[in-house]
DNA sequence: GACCGCCAAACAATCGTTTGGTAGACCCTC
DNA sequence: GAGGGTCTACCAAACGATTGTTTGGCGGTC
């Protein structure tokens, strides 16, 4: 599982003078629909979740939706635009799951929460989506793109700040740094959480919502 | 200090075939020193720390070193390794950090983590030295490098975890999970805290201490 | 015949890395 | 103290591969 086998055929075939790229599938001439666009969203955003930005070439993309590098800028103008749509996709479907859990979650604010990280979490691990939050790992310097994936997740982080402000947290604590604080044990999940480890999501985020409401202080 | 003069230097010279580097400045021939070599480690200590593994060239390194990207071959086998030894010296120093701040500290245990965290926070964001923490976000699939990174965090690490369990928490919540929670949160601070921002370290240390604590639920 | 969606091929730039050479500091010998 | 030799630390230039992107054309559907 360790080795690349991708790195064999990488080598093994280019013998002409510039790519000879090859897609993996000639995926039979699809009639008239733009689903071809969305099989480009799809590709992108699994690659991009597991080898990020640089580590992911349009090529890269090209071969897994099964056309040639070229042919992606027909759908998008620069990679950092498909990557940016990529993001807000993600976005959209964590928030979507949020909205869910919290339709059918119970009135009081902590459970509420708890339904919400879970919600995140899932969102979050469950898929390949983690493009929502590897994005603010890019280089420091890379304004422009860095700014824009900041707007898209704004709306997505004020929401969790509400469900805080709900809880009523004691005012000693300032409740910007405690949803900080929040966002970055969440966030911090893709590091070392790995479906089918020691804890399950539903665990983490119990766990986590304890943590932030009673400390962990013995009584 | 924001912009780069770098950028208009690049691309006003470059007219001919390939690179015709010009290294920043010509140093003056230095004696018989190996002061080069860490010269080399700091430039790319602070270019890491600010734009990332993948936003660095062995290019942009030698020219803040003051020399030519091949000559760095001289003192390191490869990027990779490169990136390691800058790696290693920055978790080296926040050790060294942690250290002080302990013998300095009180013996009340939750008072000894708060010492801990400040000293980490001041590692982590005081200088350049981001790049203990940028790395956990290589690509995934990197790993190669990425285990040697982890198994130079392990130890510190380890000293956190002894940290949080002279608190004596909860036996209820696994502190498996308390550490995984309360790195994430330190770790997540290179994302939004700013110099001369709302709240100084201390007092994110202090907020963060009082959160893994008491909890935020009022009492 | 028009347009959509893609291929094929190239473009210029940049990447990590290698190779061969060389100026100067050092050491040894005469 | 002059001369030779060696080693250090670097320059200069390239190599081959890969990068994001552009351009022109073409088969198929309408």
């Amino acid at each position: 599982m360790d080795q690349t086998p991708d790195d064999a055929a990488k080598t093994a075939q280019g013998s002409d003078t510039e790519g000879a790229e090859t897609p993996t599938e000639p995926p039979a001439r699809a009639p008239r629909q733009d689903s071809r666009r969305e099989a480009v969203l799809d590709a992108a955003s699994e690659l991009f979740a597991v080898k990020g930005f640089d580590g992911v070439s349009m090529r890269d993309i090209a071969r897994r939706a099964g056309m040639l590098s070229g042919s992606l800028y027909y759908h998008f103008p620069s990679k950092d635009d498909l990557f940016a749509e990529v993001h807000l996709a993600a976005v959209a479907r964590v928030t979507a799951r949020l909205d869910a859990a919290l339709a059918a979650a119970p009135e009081e604010p902590w459970a509420r929460l708890e339904a919400a990280l879970l919600a995140h979490l899932d969102g979050l691990l469950d898929r390949a989506d983690a493009v929502a939050v590897l994005s603010p790992h890019f280089p420091t310097e890379r304004d422009d793109l860095a700014r824009r994936l900041a707007a898209q997740r704004d709306a997505y982080e004020e929401r969790i700040r509400a469900l805080l402000a709900d809880c009523g947290p004691r005012p000693d604590l300032d409740p910007g740094l405690l949803r900080l604080f929040l966002l970055g044990a969440l966030n911090w999940t893709p590091v070392w959480w790995r479906p089918g480890g020691a804890a399950d999501l539903a665990e983490v985020a119990r766990a986590l919502t304890d943590l932030m409401r009673r400390g962990a202080a013995p009584v």
